[in-house]
DNA sequence: GTCTATAGTGCGATAGAC
DNA sequence: GTCTATCGCACTATAGAC
């Protein structure tokens, strides 16, 4: 009889996405999460910690193809354009066949605020990784955070989109879109 | 003897803040503020949904500031005018006076991850609210949500540079620069 | 106003891997 | 033997239900 199995954290996870999905998030607890797959809700709380952070996993890589992004746009590049660089590097992350995942997950969150919230503070530290890669780039504030904002900005948009019914464009074609409108917002004329 | 003085929420919304300033927001309790002035915990969670809120309470007013605001631009103004617009009124709910106390509440936030996500929900609102301003005046999707996200961020850059150390410039008057900064992003050279 | 479920923490014990 | 994943138990505070 083995004490335990591997992958502990990837069983936890996807048995906790299929509970919120099926009953939603707060009706799920973090004891059934872990009973559901032979564990207890101690070791639900080593692996994450909060139940909100087990939709947010992979956060890290993530938020890494950004800022490599950044750092990988020709030297020349403005800040938006270096921001633009990021956004097209990222949007590798989410290939088509991601979208049915993604739209699951998503229900999820609008389901509940206080997962909104949690999703907010992740962009918000998203943003803040830009806007550290621009100023390595040698980029001042307040133009660093600005792009950067206005990077996570574009992102937002272009995944709601993306995640729309209906919608068969690929997430780069759509940030280049949203990417032109942020760009015209300023040039209109007063 | 009196059973109960006025100024319930008031009173609770000052001890809160306090307290939270004192010893942290974690270390305070629900019972520890309502028993500060001789009120029940129970009674704390009648005034305020939850411990974070209490830091929160004016939202409303806040952004009813914003929104009217961009109903009060021109009828010619583009959308990031109309926002310039809104920037410009909310800037009178923050006069030099309140700076001090801005600081504090602010140094309260930051030192708590939980009260940031809040804020940042806070915020979130707030652009969802001034896009819908934006729409009723006839601008489209995506431009409306660009434009309101694009305010809420000149906004948030602007009050957490008039909060820094040894700023004296008003909030209307450095809200005014980082709008030429964000105008200038679009526009510089490839 | 009371009662209760549950999130989340701290610490120590234990079982297996090596 | 060490190292580490897991568990057990006691506990506090939030928040909602009744």
């Amino acid at each position: 009889m083995v004490r335990w199995k591997p992958g502990a954290q990837q069983r936890l996870h996807a048995a906790a996405m299929d509970l919120y999905a099926e009953r939603g998030f707060e009706q799920t607890t973090a004891a059934d999460i872990a009973q559901s797959v032979g564990l207890t809700e101690r070791t639900f709380f080593r692996y994450f910690v909060d139940k909100r952070e087990v939709l947010f996993a992979g956060q890290e890589a993530f938020q890494q193809v950004f800022v490599d992004g950044v750092a990988a746009a020709p030297e020349d590049a403005s800040a938006l354009d270096a921001v633009a660089s990021a956004l097209q590097a990222a949007a590798s992350f989410f290939p088509d066949d991601r979208r049915t995942h993604s739209r699951r997950r998503q229900a999820i969150i609008v389901a509940n605020p206080s997962l909104h919230e949690r999703e907010l503070l992740k962009m918000a530290w998203l943003s803040a990784a830009i806007a550290e890669a621009l100023r390595r780039r040698g980029i001042a504030e307040p133009q660093a955070t600005l792009a950067a904002e206005t990077g996570v900005t574009v992102f937002g948009v272009s995944y709601r989109q993306w995640l729309a019914e209906g919608e068969e464009r690929s997430l780069a074609a759509i940030e280049d879109d949203v990417l032109r409108e942020v760009r015209a917002l300023s040039s209109s004329t007063v």
